[in-house]
DNA sequence: AATGATCTTGACTGAATGGTCAAGTCTGCT
DNA sequence: AGCAGACTTGACCATTCAGTCAAGATCATT
């Protein structure tokens, strides 16, 4: 049974996790910070989980599903470029509302999913399979464009989360600007041109 | 005055450091790791460097130069299309023979680039800002398609680095196979179909 | 071969850090 | 109020890790 108490700490101490592990990356989070963060001594954080790797892995596993999400609610029945303009618009999105989760993923895969391989290599991968799946369906059916689906859905999660991933440099590149602003406009012509069935192009005026 | 000795050390203790630092973030990366990898003992690394700091700064600013290359190499009097086009070819390039530099830079700045904003805020904010007013002309004079300059390098820099930085993730997600197959030609009808001149897109068939 | 400079390292130190524990405080229930 | 279980924490421990140092090995030069 947990208690209301429990219920509330476990929150505070996956909301100053996440705050410092995706700032700094496992081995460069400390408990101490982590503890400072939620308000709660070291040993309180230990009370409620077994060890710094035991929090980390709670918060990878609420990740995940969050993660997921977007692309399973992509509706087979729906118009092709329709449906993965909206999943590309849902990715963005989720920079925007959660870029420290971004960050907390993208810190795990760039030092090789040593905590989240099992998780890509199953769950991930099936879906990004039905996808591809899809894609080829909808292609064959003359319904889209020819697009190699892996590459389509890497550049989706490339545009996306760069914006997350690498606020930092883009804050000091746009001189403190929103990194976001006019971001969904242009992914949004990027993507439309993209899917748009081929054509000649005319040459450069 | 360097000895041939330093010359080769040196080397030795930059590449393994490359190889530490990459894939395990500063904080993560540990002398003794480095020191195995090159093949030296612990004070030996610290006899030619003054500590691990010394070590990871000395990385980046070689890295630097490295970074800033492809995009100094655009020239501002060839052909729009065809010159952003190479820019992304010699991104993308780089992606594949330095996909540790390509990490390193990463880590650095999802950890808000705290060894890096110097560089960023001024050397490469001047670049990109070259390249933004290259963009707007090249726009006004009626060759280039219109497109928002920062989001169109964003772009670029997004869907080249991701091949290098998400790597263990594609390969998960692929069983394994070359995450860069495929990849250029990919890029090459995106960015072929991003820079077009405007056009009316047919409806869907 | 001699010698001074360069290079190398085993053995250490101090600080940081993940984790423990026993002793206390608070909460909810009767 | 009183009690059992839940919660909290100061003090502590063991390990890891960046960095030091003094003594010895190697190298270049004559």
């Amino acid at each position: 049974m947990t208690t209301r108490i429990q219920k509330r700490n476990r929150k505070l101490i996956l909301d100053a996790a996440l705050e410092v592990f995706s700032a700094q990356g496992f081995r460069g989070a400390t408990l101490d910070q982590i503890a400072v963060e939620a308000g709660l001594s070291k040993p309180n954080l230990l009370y409620y989980f077994d060890s710094k790797e035991a929090i980390h892995k709670a918060l990878l596993g609420e990740l995940l599903t969050t993660w997921l999400d977007p692309l399973k609610a992509i509706d087979p029945s729906g118009d092709p470029r329709a449906e993965i303009m909206a999943y590309m618009r849902r990715k963005l999105q989720m920079s925007r509302e959660y870029p420290r989760e971004s960050r907390l993923f993208a810190n795990e895969i760039l030092q090789g999913a040593p905590r989240m391989s099992a998780f890509i290599a199953t769950e991930l991968k099936a879906l990004v399979d039905g996808f591809a799946a899809l894609i080829r369906r909808w292609s064959a059916e003359g319904r889209l464009a020819p697009v190699d689906p892996h590459h389509l859905i890497f550049s989706i999660w490339a545009l996306t989360q760069h914006y997350a991933d690498f606020d930092a440099q883009i804050r000091l590149i746009r001189d403190g600007a929103d990194p976001l602003e006019g971001a969904e406009a242009h992914l949004e012509m990027l993507f439309a041109r993209l899917l748009a069935p081929a054509q000649v192009t005319p040459p450069v005026g």
